[in-house]
DNA sequence: CGATATAAGACTAAAAATATCTTATATATC
DNA sequence: GATATATAAGATATTTTTAGTCTTATATCG
């Protein structure tokens, strides 16, 4: 019952796209550098923003990824259900028919409750509240120390 | 982000010894049988909610589990920390120092949030609640068929 | 065309969940 | 006390999920 670390890895992509605001584009490389992700993993994420509409990738020489919406219009919720799937406590919950009868069951009704708070709270928050405070989990915007790994895709001769 | 097999089936466990009210002793092996639980998987279950004080194990000829407790004084909660441990809906929430500056972090605020809000919807359910409804995740109290599977620990010649 | 990006999916490794098995211990009853 | 019947406790195995990597293909700029 934890956010994954792929959740967790999307939320930061977003944050940081978001500090850049909507429609700059950023190399997948500063993205993975800057916050700490490794380059490929960070590619399979980009593709699950990109097919829930968050983010657009550009291929090519000088492509990246880029925010589709305004940061305030991204909620929490959105991007962690883009990531990981729609977010369930219990199988139970979205899952009716792995129980006999979730219609009158009492356990269902209060993870029913559970999860639609959860699901309330994530939603009710947005990219432009979070990148305008600070956050732990994100090397800062415009960090100098940059990133200590190299994770870019080429070998070098 | 999701309930465990092993926090659903203490769950049942609770649940079934609730039906039969505190302090009635029930052996391990109707309890399995009635709530659909491998027998050795409940044993290690049971080990953790008697550590947690909700239950008594009864060793012997006629031993079983009974309720230490009221159903009307054990939460959900409770009976689910026992099992899988304290919920945490992301590591950076009960782990202070996997970030690095979690108290001004705008993405730990939230999870913290939601967190506190999922931990209090369950502790405000308690079992005495819970056993007077129906329930799907169980087999009804004075079932007719029983149980379909024979888990027994010992091998009859 | 060639250099530089990402795409996409196969593949591998590690971790967690889910049991199961084995040996030991406790208790009631004869 | 001996025996049958329970659970205790921990080692082991299996399965599933998560996490990460590698390889080949494709797109774009200059």
């Amino acid at each position: 019952m934890r956010l994954t670390r792929a959740g967790e890895y999307g939320i930061r992509c977003v944050l940081h796209l978001a500090r850049h605001g909507r429609g700059t584009l950023v190399s997948r490389k500063e993205i993975a550098a800057r916050t700490d992700v490794p380059a490929h993993f960070l590619a399979k994420i980009a593709q699950q923003l990109a097919r829930a509409g968050i983010i657009e990738i550009m291929q090519g020489a000088n492509g990246g990824y880029r925010l589709l919406a305004d940061p305030s219009e991204i909620s929490l919720l959105s991007v962690i259900e883009a990531v990981i799937g729609e977010i369930s406590l219990n199988d139970c919950v979205t899952r009716p028919g792995s129980c006999h009868n979730s219609a009158t069951c009492a356990i269902h009704r209060v993870w029913g409750k559970a999860n639609r708070e959860l699901r309330d709270t994530l939603r009710g928050t947005n990219f432009a509240a979070m990148a305008a405070e600070e956050s732990c989990c994100l090397t800062s915007f415009p960090e100098t120390g940059a990133g200590r790994r190299d994770d870019s895709d080429e070998a070098r001769p």
